[in-house]
DNA sequence: GTGAAAGCGCTAACAT
DNA sequence: ATGTTAGCGCTTTCAC
């Protein structure tokens, strides 16, 4: 005789239909996403939902026989997880906020692309924030991302307010800042000296017997901070004409080919005596580059040039171009491994990464 | 005034425990992820948990007085809303999937910046997937989204597999298509043609007096359109050299400057007499200009050269680049909106938007 | 190894 | 306008 067992997980929305003489009218049950659920894969399995759960989540912790029953049910049905409601049983939304400057440029589109890959194959997805280059609606960005409980975000490149530094702070998500050393992160670090880098390729810039030297940079912290630390190396190894300063050329992020046009248009009136120029970025080198052809200054006989980025067709330019590379996806694997094992309650023995820099010689330095 | 009462014990006598004692056994209650809850907040402004929540989304809905509690509450608080839970209760997670090949690479990055930014401003999140050139992964990445049960998808340039085509549209998710006029899109779609590209290409290059056309062209699938589009209609033009067929350069993607170079490397010596080339993207078309630059070739005089992308360096290269402009922004726009009308509601009275392109007709060509 | 109960934090539906 | 109730679909906790 078949055993009849009793309804283990009976199920409320068929309970709505039954009749309604005995008691005052049912409310009438939610609707529903109308989706296959858990409860229904494991029904068809025959299992309880918990066991059809741990089939999916511990496969090693069910019997293979159940295993087998729950994986057929999932095919049959078609059955996708909520995630939504797992994370918030869970509370591990296994989503993880990656915020830029802006996606625009080549600058950030490394470490959001490794980081998006890295993160995926762990099974977390990345949600992307840009906080442009001003700190104006980075509040309701916090708020949206904070909201999302992700299980870690990734900073990159951005100035964060007091007022904002705190709340991540107080929200208790693991958070990688990159892109930068600061002094004092909130938490996890993946970063690089921008004033080494400064002090490095003016010493690289003397080394090869550059006298005078001028510069191209944005106006972004960090630009600045590369630029500053150049001028000040530049200054200190008798690198200029007399008694001027570095002649330095501000253009707005992002950088364009056609400011590094104008940039070297602007540093040849003010500084004529100058043979090695420094930009914030290939593009603005490659400007550089462009204008200093059409004008008939030779590359890198006349007037050398660095750039910063080691973009891809850096390489293919004519002369090639010299310049600062840094590891993007390198920078990415990093801060994804933090959160990745942080997320698994891991020991982070070192939470704070200098990935440095290189500077890649070429022709026209 | 509410408190933490035990919960009443749901009427269920199938329950076939026999040891029950009188007193209910209190289980460990979980443990929660400690943070502030709507819950918290209600109390704290003396409101049910319900009034709370609409002084927070519908804030017309409550009275001024209780509106001005909870946002003290609020402030005081520092409460932040589980997006996870809400998103759960409400079948809306505010989330919009966007999917592109790689983030590496100028094309769509314009488009993901537009996407992100505009539904931002309506309070969405982007999440961003990958789906690489091949197919690969695209079934792992679908079922990450889907999961996520997002308010949409934009799909950005890429194949869909059939399955996961299937998928799609049986998880009743709206979905945008974007960047092609595909003849049956699974919903909406915000596009241009291809064909159309390469056959008005071959017409300017026509009409502007070039004779023998050759072509630099990624091995994808869109560029693959427009390049044979190019060749047909240039070979009904007459645009090739006796019975020679349109001299092609294939090259992988993502297209590189290098690439550019040993492209006309190349076709200079399979096509000697050819006088324009059509480049799949403006980073190629930088590669031809330079590497004809390095051989003494003079672009237009000599080699007419069309790109395609409008990059924002295009116009300031020397010569200025002739090449086809897609408004990304124009896409992401619509696609924005079409994604937050549908979660609205609203109806979509046309879902196919063909944006077109244009021919931004510079010095090269 | 499997399952019942009890929520995770929120909102829809109904009631007042 | 505000509250009560009952879930959304899943996983944790505890029990066997």
């Amino acid at each position: 005789m078949p055993q009849n067992v009793p309804p283990a997980h009976p199920d409320r929305r068929a309970d709505t239909r039954n009749d309604d003489s005995a008691e005052p009218r049912r409310r009438a049950s939610r609707k529903s996403a109308g989706g296959i659920t858990l409860r229904d894969v494991a029904q068809l399995a025959g299992v309880a939902p918990i066991t059809a759960s741990r089939a999916l989540n511990t496969p090693s912790a069910v019997s293979p026989k159940v295993l087998q029953k729950v994986k057929e049910a999932v095919e049959r049905t078609g059955y996708v997880p909520n995630l939504l409601a797992g994370g918030l049983a869970s509370n591990k939304s296994r989503l993880v906020a990656v915020v830029v400057p802006t996606v625009i440029g080549p600058v950030f589109q490394e470490i959001v692309h490794t980081l998006t890959e890295s993160l995926a194959t762990a099974g977390y997805q990345v949600m992307l924030g840009q906080s442009g280059y001003e700190n104006s609606r980075e509040d309701a960005l916090l708020e949206a991302i904070i909201g999302r409980r992700p299980d870690g975000v990734v900073l990159t490149g951005i100035m964060r307010s007091a007022e904002a530094r705190k709340r991540l702070l107080a929200s208790g998500i693991p958070v990688v800042e990159t892109w930068d050393l600061t002094p004092t992160p909130i938490d996890m670090l993946v970063g690089f000296s921008h004033d080494d880098i400064g002090r490095e390729v003016a010493r690289y810039l003397h080394g090869a017997g550059r006298r005078v030297v001028a510069v191209v940079g944005g106006k972004d912290e960090r630009s600045q901070r590369r630029m500053n630390a150049f001028a000040r190396e530049a200054t200190t190894l008798g690198m200029v004409a007399g008694e001027a300063p570095v002649a330095m050329h501000h253009v707005t992020a992002p950088t364009t080919l056609g400011q590094g046009r104008k940039g070297l248009a602007d540093l040849l009136e003010r500084q004529p005596a100058m043979d090695a120029i420094f930009c914030s970025s290939d593009l603005l080198a490659l400007g550089v580059m462009i204008e200093a052809q059409s004008r008939g200054i030779r590359i890198p006989e006349q007037l050398a040039v660095v750039g910063f980025g080691d973009l891809e067709f850096s390489r293919d330019l004519q002369p090639q171009l010299t310049t600062v590379r840094i590891d993007g996806t390198g920078i990415g694997q990093r801060a994804a491994r933090f959160i990745i094992d942080r997320a698994a309650g891991l020991e982070i023995d070192e939470p704070i990464v200098d990935v440095g820099f290189s500077i890649i010689k070429r022709q026209s330095a």
